[in-house]
DNA sequence: AATACCTCCAACCGCCCTACC
DNA sequence: TGGTAGGGCGGTTGGAGGTAT
């Protein structure tokens, strides 16, 4: 409260990073690992402040960030998360590893509300009960159903996890092996500096990147420290040095990685201890139809604020229901980017669920009810 | 071709939480 | 125990590029 903005200071720099400050940002990470952020700009010079260089790095120069198009799979699982855990970008990020919080949201923001909502004003066309922000607020829920409600919500979302879980672990390799042998250039489809448009992909980027490509993947990045380093007048003391090899600053990346874990303060509880791999990349069910997809897009139709307009008796087991679940959402972290992936807390209790059959019942009400929940 | 409007997303802002002193 | 610093998170904004007129 009351604490001076970090950026108020006359002199910090705003706006677009450039590609020198980039380089200068990643270098003295490789160096020094990130964490620390208050010292950034003054060790490195750099004209920004502690939350622009820690926001630059998390969000674009971090190792392991995919950029480009989501997925189907991508989309169907944000939505989910979206259903269940609300605006918790940073939770939701947690379960598409290549996937930043801000990108997410961005995404949710300019893609997913516009196409829910046009999916919901069709549906609203075949069934005039419905509601264009997917709430039956005039047709009070009664005691009890919210609660089958959010039963269901959360099965679907464990099956939804489960789904990604268990399709496409083969893609989990670039942002959970990385950190053991791989080589710089084996990151390349995964690795983004800032606006250099990185995507190797085509197909992951339909929309052009407005902004200049002022490097493409991480062999333009080596390749622009070490032409910055021979160009630069004045190269900072932190600069790694232009022979290093592709492998060092691989282990530098991912040590550091593990060092921003460990040194995280406030936000230590929850991001601590995850390694996940839960890449979703073209992880679509081979079994879903489109039709089941769009069941299992509408399935999830009650948010957590849809379930507070009806609370009332149950509204303490409501709670703790939901308390539940959002505990264990928020025990989950950013993925470490180790190799380990141990299960989460919340995917062992995904996962672990035996008796998936006993919620059949539920499934099947939401189903049911899809159209007129929505 | 020029202009207005729209879309998208990188970056910023402010609040909050936790660790540390 | 209270104050402060460091960092995380979600909401918002500004500007560049795209599209429509």
């Amino acid at each position: 409260m009351g604490r001076p903005p970090c950026c108020d200071k006359v002199g910090v720099k705003k706006g677009p990073w450039t590609p020198e400050e980039d380089i200068i940002l990643v270098s003295y990470i490789q160096e020094h690992g990130p964490g620390n952020w208050r010292s950034v700009p003054t060790n490195t010079g750099l004209l920004r402040c502690s939350k622009s260089c820690r926001l630059r790095w998390t969000n674009y120069l971090r190792p392991g960030i995919k950029r480009g198009n989501f997925t189907d799979h991508e989309e169907k699982m944000i939505i989910h998360l979206q259903a269940l855990l609300g605006n918790r970008w940073a939770a939701i990020a947690s379960y598409l590893p290549q996937r930043t919080d801000n990108d997410i949201k961005n995404y949710w923001n300019t893609h997913l509300k516009k196409k829910l909502k046009k999916l919901q004003t069709g549906l609203d066309g075949h069934d005039h009960h419905n509601h264009q922000d997917g709430n039956s607020h005039d047709q009070p829920i009664s005691k009890g159903q919210w609660e089958r409600r959010l039963q269901t919500d959360i099965h679907m979302a464990k099956q939804a996890l489960c789904e990604a879980l268990s399709i496409d672990k083969p893609n989990v390799i670039s942002t959970t092996t990385v950190s053991h042998d791989l080589h710089l250039q084996d990151l390349k489809p995964s690795i983004n500096i800032g606006n250099y448009n990185i995507n190797d992909n085509p197909s992951t980027s339909t929309r052009p990147h407005h902004t200049s490509t002022y490097a493409s993947n991480t062999e333009n990045i080596a390749k622009l420290l070490e032409n910055w380093m021979k160009n630069s007048p004045k190269v900072s003391a932190h600069q790694t040095n232009s022979d290093q090899t592709n492998a060092d600053q691989t282990n530098s990346f991912n040590n550091n990685n593990n060092n921003d874990n460990d040194n995280k303060g406030g936000a230590t509880a929850t991001t601590r201890g995850r390694s996940m791999s839960t890449s979703s990349e073209g992880a679509h069910s081979a079994t879903t139809t489109p039709d089941q997809a769009f069941d299992s897009l509408f399935s999830f139709n009650s948010s957590p604020s849809d379930v507070s307009q009806s609370m009332s008796v149950d509204e303490n087991n409501a709670n703790f229901i939901a308390d539940q679940a959002s505990c264990l959402f928020q025990d989950e972290s950013k993925p470490n980017l180790e190799g380990q992936v141990p299960l989460s807390l919340l995917e062992k209790w995904l996962l672990d669920d035996a008796a998936p059959h006993a919620h059949e019942d539920l499934i099947n009400i939401s189903l049911e009810n899809g159209a007129g929940l929505f």
